[in-house]
DNA sequence: AATGAATGAGGGTTCATTCAT
DNA sequence: AATGAATGAACCCTCATTCAT
């Protein structure tokens, strides 16, 4: 009995701050985290603001949770759908629109994060690495295997997997500032073909990304 | 004599706007806009606060003063290196090259960008595109002429302006996320070889950047 | 119990507010607005500043608040005297007699209202004209009422009436500047003497206030 | 010459100081004290700001001198007009004409009094008896005087000059605050009317200010 | 556990005054 | 003598955090 009436005060807690994250996400990413006051946060979770502190032992760390929360979302959602694809070319794709897709649904997060590299470089530097690109060394084992079958070019391995989370995060970047006005998906065959052809050795695969457009 | 005293003193002005700039280039640079007071300007720019008020009205024109300023010093640079080459290929290569290399030179604008994004969204999107990217249009152009001259892949301009845009945009922002450790030049050779690989129709000219690596 | 509890922290609240209204009251009225800090009147209510900001929107707001509330204080107790009186002439003496003597006792006020002319002219012009001489209508009918009874001569009743107004304002006016050295009190007979025998035709009534000395 | 010189440069200083009280009246009356701003004050006197502080050591000691400057004139005025009248009583009707009227050709100064009176009471207090009221005391022997004659009541004469001089005020205040919509000279014969049948002793005198209506 | 009134450190901004030219 | 650029003290206001209920 006393058990169960843990559990279920643990989980109620859990809820509850599931609920307060939500709102701080939906405030954050639209006012960013030094115009957000934690009472709008209050506001939007229907709470009181020291319910907000019970929670959370501060603006800054509720902040965080936000960022780390939306990352470990992005990280299971990557590795989740990579791991459907057998054929490393098939994954490298399918990481590609998966990264896309995700900031296309979760519009929050990419100003969250946006936010979050310009008011705490030095406090995520390490963790952002760990857990955001927990995601990337699974990349570099596609990209291996990718050539090892010979199936891309010879090429540096790192820098490419650089230069394609760049392209992504360039993309999401550039689509917040010009506004969403379009959708992110839409650039996903342009993307393809670029990135692709770019990195695939001579042969028919390459065809079917070329003739994309 | 009047008009050369006034004529200095012009100047005299112009170059304590440009200090106060630069200070507040370095400070805002190191701490974002909202971290940074203008105390910390003033004291950098060994003045004191109520002059920093003298050229700028409040902390935010100060703020986004110096990331005008930047700009044009980027779209200057862009259009003066693009300029130099006359084959359209080498015109984006060029492009691409001074991108890196100027961020790489002047690393405080990368950050003073990334706050102005995450600070004043709206209030810049207008301009930003105006002044920021004056230079893409130069690159429609370019990239339809060696559209013309088949040089390149018959592919959507615009979407493909976007991709490499974001991708350098990219660079310069996930470098600055890890703390500038490496060099942005290093990344050229990669980034040449995906992108106009990506972008050229089979043949010598693409040969020349496959075997970059 | 939930509604009673409400209550109570609603009473709280005016509560509140009103020490606040008074703390202010003490030391506007002492160093007039601009010169008076919020920290002040902070101090004097002996609470936080940022608790002053919780009642009060602004220093202004405070301000005009003092003297909102003390015009009302000076409205209602013109009317409460004047309706016990049912002579005409009865109510105007009575009217001299409560302004001289409201003053006399808040006078505090006096110096407030004078700080707010040379502050907020602008701003208070309508609402004084509405509020403060809410009054005034009364006296305009007493006046009438006076006039068709055949006490008081046949003259210009809206100039009268500034003339009136205009005498005590002036004497409360004087008597701050001067220190406050004498009692307001001690100007009535004089007052009544000039005024009402200015006023009145010939006849007993005026022989009484001529008598007055 | 050299005498001529220094008297010369000596009208020259005066001059520039009249310029600049001159400017500061203006805007000082349009704004009060503590809104104005001394670069206002440079800007109106054409002259640059530091050349204000030649002329006068601080704001405050300007605005005083704005004060004073503006009761000399008003005690000339006054003693000049009143001298003209041989008759006690024609002397107070001057008296009252000369200062309401006075008032409405100097606008500013009816601001700047009321200015001073907000700011600098304690200050005030003094000098303003001395030289505001000088014109009082020839006012008191023109009371006593036509007391003598039995041309007005017998009264307390202080007392009655302070009713006067506070309705006197007290006018020009009111149509101050009310935005001198009205002229100033068309509430004389009122004044004329309460007053001086206030304080004349029964006979023909008297019947001439109560004719006046 | 939930609340929100109270707090005061902190920072943007103004402007009287100074002083080198 | 005239100037106006430079200064920094002063003050309003915000808001993260605390704590008594």
């Amino acid at each position: 009995m006393r058990t169960k009436d843990k559990t279920k005060i643990k989980k109620l807690i859990e809820q509850r701050q599931a609920e307060i994250l939500d709102a701080a996400n939906r405030v954050f990413s639209k006012h960013g985290f030094a115009k957000t006051t934690v009472d709008q946060v209050a506001v939007e979770a229907g709470l009181g603001k020291g319910t907000i502190y019970q929670y959370f032992k501060s603006k800054k760390e509720l902040f965080l949770s936000v960022g780390r929360n939306g990352m470990d979302k992005l990280k299971d959602t990557m590795i989740e759908e990579i791991e459907k694809e057998e054929d490393p070319v098939d994954r490298i794709e399918k990481a590609i629109r998966t990264y896309l897709l995700f900031f296309q649904k979760n519009t929050d997060l990419a100003n969250i994060f946006m936010y979050e590299q310009s008011e705490f470089k030095k406090e995520i530097q390490k963790k952002y690495f760990e857990n955001y690109y927990g995601h990337v060394n699974r990349m570099q084992e596609t990209f291996k295997e990718a050539m090892k079958l010979t199936l891309i070019k010879d090429m540096d391995v790192d820098n490419s997997i650089v230069v394609l989370i760049s392209m992504l995060n360039g993309l999401v970047y550039m689509w917040q500032v010009e506004g969403m006005k379009y959708s992110l998906e839409s650039k996903i065959p342009t993307v393809l073909e670029i990135f692709l052809t770019g990195i695939l050795r001579n042969g028919k695969r390459r065809q079917k990304y070329e003739k994309t457009k």
